[in-house]
DNA sequence: GAAATAGTGTCTCTAAGACAGTATGCT
DNA sequence: AGCATACTGTCTTAGAGACACTATTTC
């Protein structure tokens, strides 16, 4: 398992972290993607990452890489490892292993520019699987893409999206921006306000521009939700289906909290 | 998001994999574990692993562990990486990542000796997690038993724990030991033979000395169960097989979530 | 009033839990 | 025969999908 013999060399082996970041901005799921500054892949968009420095755990650079990607704190979001990419040509300089890393955040302020000249911003993730990135980032993506959905399924994580106070539509948009479809809302409602911990009433409403005001809520204690709230339905309603072709099919116009601070 | 300036070294990191291997005999979940020959942890059981080589991937690195350790075709089990564990403080000697892998095979014979003088053997996770191992890998060993139960109930790689042809019965024992509590018969049986995909007749049938005899199967195409077979149930049964001790020896730990590491 | 969204109620259907009852081998 | 296990059937209940209906706001 370790270090069996003090005259071999283990192999060089350089550690990096890459993240992908998650929120859901104007109905669309957005993944924060940086544009390479040098060779290779030079201008090609990638996922933020970076070293992991010595006297670290892999989530505190992480954490670290987040906060200098977008300023952002470590409360505020969910942090979980995705996976481990160990290809020996995914880098071509040389032996690099990287531990991507899945954040989601609610609706967060655009970027600060990152660490080095090059500037981060936030895609539509079917952007991103449709246009080509550097390494062998769309393959992490395609991964987190598919955690965060499954995530979705089985724990509360969607309220992490949220910006709270939330409406039960607000987690619902989440819900349909990630998933690429569209949910009863009658029996959305049903499925949320019934996961004891879930939800936390604040008594408090939201009052629209247009239609009946709805009641505000903050996350509950609950992380798992059981049973899961699978996504078997896809419901038929305009707008194409799920897969990665994701977003066109999202709430038209969501005039409820989602956007606001 | 790697290797960004040429003049900059990276901190130099060990990347090791280790194998959390799991059979069923006799009734109960047992893993593979190494007596340590040497410092630290000199005498202590561990999971076996090893250097990742240039060249290959974590993968290839923890197959091929997996065949020096057992002997065993890569073919004929179940191999998915679990998580990377990187306390800084995790390996004494210095700083060494390692990816776990969770394995998942049918019951082997009696593994033969390791790569090193290390003498490994099979022992119940029950009894594994009531003592002390090596490292963090009391830590690795939970997160590996939580992720088989897991994949138990969302896909049907418990037919990777039986020999072919075998019973429903014995698919059954298979999830009884990885649980720790019994299931019932029929309800179990209408589950996994509704399941299109997951069991294939083999036409043939086991006579066993006492009882009905039962048709013999071979896994079928499916790799997923949906709806997923969950562990809410925990049926109270007496019967001291291993399923009714099996139990209190999880505590709770939820790698699930919040990351980890 | 109309429009729009929030929220309630309810019917149906699937699938799981419980468990009775039948089948088929063995000694 | 008696026992043990395999297998079938059925009643009940939890929960999801579908969808009609009511409520509350702005214009």
């Amino acid at each position: 398992m370790t270090i069996e013999d003090a005259e071999w060399k283990p192999p060089i082996v350089t550690v990096t972290v890459d993240l992908v970041i998650f929120t859901v901005r104007d109905g669309d799921l957005q993944v924060l993607l940086i544009d390479r500054g040098i060779e290779p892949y030079l201008g090609y968009p990638a996922l933020p990452g970076g070293y992991i420095d010595k006297g670290e755990t892999l989530e505190e650079a992480a954490l670290r890489e987040l906060h200098e990607e977008t300023g952002l704190d470590a409360r505020t979001l969910h942090l979980e490892q995705l996976h481990a990419y160990s290809d020996p040509r995914r880098d071509p300089r040389g032996r690099v292993i990287t531990v991507a890393y899945l954040a989601l955040g609610p609706d967060l302020p655009v970027p600060v520019s990152g660490t080095d000249a090059a500037a981060a911003s936030w895609a539509p993730v079917s952007d991103a699987l449709a246009g080509r990135l550097a390494f062998d980032h769309a393959g992490i993506l395609r991964d987190g893409l598919e955690r965060a959905r499954s995530q979705l399924e089985h724990t509360t994580v969607a309220a992490a999206f949220c910006v709270e106070p939330f409406t039960i539509s607000d987690l619902r948009h989440i819900y349909e921006a990630v998933w690429g479809f569209k949910l009863d809302p009658s029996n959305f409602r049903r499925k949320v306000t019934r996961t004891e911990g879930f939800l936390e009433p604040t008594g408090e409403r939201y009052v629209p521009q247009i239609g009946r005001p709805a009641l505000l809520y903050r996350r509950g204690n609950a992380a798992a939700l059981s049973p899961p709230l699978l996504r078997t339905s896809q419901l038929s309603s305009a707008g194409g289906n799920a897969a990665d072709r994701t977003m066109p099919l999202v709430p038209q116009e969501n005039a409820g909290l989602a956007g606001s601070d």
